[in-house]
DNA sequence: TATGATATTGGACACTGTGTCCAGTATCAG
DNA sequence: CTGATACTGGACACAGTGTCCAATATCATA
């Protein structure tokens, strides 16, 4: 057997693992699923369950770690957009869970935010990153503050975008959350009160 | 006995049971207590609990909302500060916030965010009416997701301000917060670009 | 202080879910 | 075909939940 490769039933094994979590998961949030539920849906022994991952958190990290990686492999366009007005990130992401609403509403979580640290990890270099680019980098923790600022805000909207039935397209809400972010509430509404 | 006092016995379980949550959720996090946990803590019999609470959630639900009580009590001082450039609402709540430090800590959850809907709900009242005020009431989905994108943000600053070592006081952060707030990250980084 | 009402207690119980282990069986790659 | 590897179901010990009950401690008040 070559080293690198896998053997067919664990990439059937895991497989069915993994889209067993998405199915139930969309269903009654993350946190109410067993391992037997899991287990059940994907028709794969318990133990068998264990033989692969350690637990229910380690098959949803290497879960979303996957698909992540599956993001990243055409990771030029990315790059392309880099000079469109404000972040870069944010149109992506709000169309790619817009493809995948169901998966995304789901790992957003129901009602009870259960956002995995994985993702929140990686939107969270992204913007200190852009952020890092339209400012001098004057130190201070002015860059981590922004940053903590724009990632919670972001989510936040992204939550209710996926939880409400809205007709405001990708770009539309991206457009929105773009203005607030760099222009502020003042911008958007009136009567502008500037904070010094 | 008169209908609307409690038994001295009742308030002394009660108060102890909410007081070894807190203690607790600090040490570890609210998730990792077991209700075995909460009663050793307390010096309750296990039995007990179940009379007064149905179950752990339960008990931090009661616990929150009576603390939330305690604060509206004042209620005066709070719309004294409404005409503070801003919102009225940050400034005071990062100062309770930094008054009982370990407790809100403990609240937001360690790495993992675990704030109770109730808080977030209250925030959201908050932040809601607040710019209800200072806008023309513009109708559409705007006003939602303002207040969706601040409370995200609000928390995530909150987090962070709670969870690192910083020399920050309550009102360098809320001072912080309300320019990334009402003026957008373009004010407080360089090179302002506008966004429409 | 005596007394009836009520709270607390520990222990037993059934139940669900976890994580481990193993021997038997099915499937793989060469 | 065959040796290696993966899957399986069932058993096990364990931890935690939520319910129930009879015995005991504490309460409010007459």
């Amino acid at each position: 057997m070559p080293a690198g490769s896998i053997d067919r039933r664990v990439a059937r094994t895991r497989s069915r693992l993994q889209q067993a979590l998405f199915r139930l998961t969309t269903e009654n949030g993350y946190t109410a699923i067993t391992v037997e539920d899991i287990c059940r849906e994907a028709d794969v022994g318990r133990s068998t369950f264990y033989t692969h991952y350690p637990d229910k958190d380690c098959l949803r990290k290497a879960t979303i770690d996957e698909h992540i990686k599956s993001l990243q492999a055409p990771g030029a366009e990315r790059h392309s957009q880099r000079n469109a007005k404000g972040f870069s990130f944010s149109g992506p992401v709000f169309e790619h869970a817009h493809a995948t609403r169901e998966m995304h509403r789901a790992l957003m979580g129901g009602k009870k935010r259960e956002m995995p640290e994985e993702i929140r990890g990686w939107i969270s270099r992204q913007v200190r990153n852009e952020l890092a680019n339209i400012q001098g980098d004057e130190g201070g923790g002015r860059l981590e503050i922004a940053t903590r600022f724009i990632v919670g805000a972001f989510f936040e909207v992204m939550h209710w975008w996926l939880e409400t039935d809205t007709k405001l397209s990708p770009a539309e809400i991206d457009q929105i959350f773009r203005q607030l972010a760099f222009n502020g509430v003042n911008a958007v509404f009136a009567e502008p009160t500037r904070i010094e």
